[in-house]
DNA sequence: GTGCTAAAGCTCCTTACTTCA
DNA sequence: CGTGAAGTAAGGAGCTTTAGC
């Protein structure tokens, strides 16, 4: 099966695809423009993905993928087949280039890149080794492959934190809007689109799951700490209007044969209370002081019922 | 069907590095 | 130039899920 990926104007073709033109989409853990998928499609990390229901493309629903999938679909991110199908063959952000055409000179990434490959490797986990295994065995990110190779021949592959490119974290961010998880495969597809280990991708968006997540809560934070002062608020007001009619009915005994009814609304929500001719829509119970019982009767009446008057 | 195990992914927390005021 | 804060890539622990046996 021919697969023919452009991956626009990367400094060094894939060896892969140097070496032979004639790739199965086992071969790179990844399917794109192909009539069908072959069956027992593997990752590239042990799993089959064969089982998978339709690219779990409920992630993707506007691009539905499934078994017989046409090549109209040729990849589950809108954004990203518009790039894979462009019309120089260029696809995707220029990143990571060795050349010196990047109009992004100032990158973080090229700084952080020279400066942090003089680092200790020795402080690289047995996951980085992994990653870096993965590399040599899928052949799914030459470039990056190469130059973790040439930073092991030169003994200072300590590069511990790699800043992403502009265009890289635009393109992630893209994919991130698209869905917030990843499959295997849009892992992949992702890391090679972007000249990123699988590795990175996949802690990009873990870390930028936590980023949204932290943003939310500061969010709720936010408006619950209004609500608190809505409600502190509201509990001094009430304490104020208890204070009143406390202090009314105090006031009403010693003439009680004098005093004319006194009616209060008391709204049983919000436990309002207001004097006859000041109802406040709220209100729903009405609170009538007369001379005949000495204390307060109350006669319930609902939200609608103060409405509707 | 059930239990065990390994692999992979996730969240959470943390560290280390970069950038910027 | 030095410094602290903020942002972020990455590591590690612990948990869950899933597939294979």
């Amino acid at each position: 099966m021919e697969l023919a990926l452009s991956l626009g104007d990367t400094p060094k073709p894939f060896s892969f695809l140097e070496k032979s033109q004639k790739i199965t989409s086992k071969d790179v853990g990844f399917c794109m423009a192909v009539d069908k998928e072959p069956a027992g499609f593997s990752d590239g990390q042990g799993r089959d993905s064969s089982s998978d229901p339709p690219v779990q493309l409920n992630l993707l629903p506007f691009s539905p993928v499934h078994k017989n999938q046409s090549s109209s679909n040729k990849f589950p991110f809108t954004w990203l087949n518009e790039k894979l199908s462009g019309d120089s063959g260029r696809s995707g952000p220029e990143i990571n280039r060795k050349t010196g055409d990047d109009d992004d000179l100032s990158s973080p990434n090229t700084a952080s890149t020279v400066s942090s490959f003089q680092m200790d490797f020795s402080i690289f986990g047995s996951r980085k080794k992994r990653d870096f295994e993965q590399i040599n065995n899928n052949n799914n990110n030459e470039y990056e492959a190469d130059r973790l190779s040439d930073e092991e021949e030169n003994g200072s592959m300590a590069r511990k934190k790699l800043r992403l490119s502009k265009q890289q974290s635009a393109f992630l961010e893209e994919s991130f809007k698209e869905h917030n998880t990843l499959n295997p495969k849009q892992k992949l597809a992702l890391a090679k689109e972007l000249n990123l280990r699988p590795r990175q991708v996949e802690v990009w968006f873990q870390n930028r799951r936590a980023r949204t997540k932290l943003k939310q809560t500061e969010v709720d934070c936010e408006y619950l700490k209004k609500c608190c002062d809505t409600l502190t608020e509201e509990n001094r007001r009430l304490q104020k209007e208890l204070q009143e009619l406390r202090a009314l009915k105090a006031a009403s005994q010693p003439f009680y044969m004098q005093s004319p009814a006194t009616t209060l609304t008391m709204c049983p929500s919000c436990e309002r209370v207001a004097t006859a001719g000041c109802v406040s829509p709220a209100a729903g119970v009405v609170v009538s002081s007369t001379t005949n019982n000495n204390h307060l009767s109350l006669s319930s009446s609902s939200h609608d019922d103060i409405n509707a008057q």
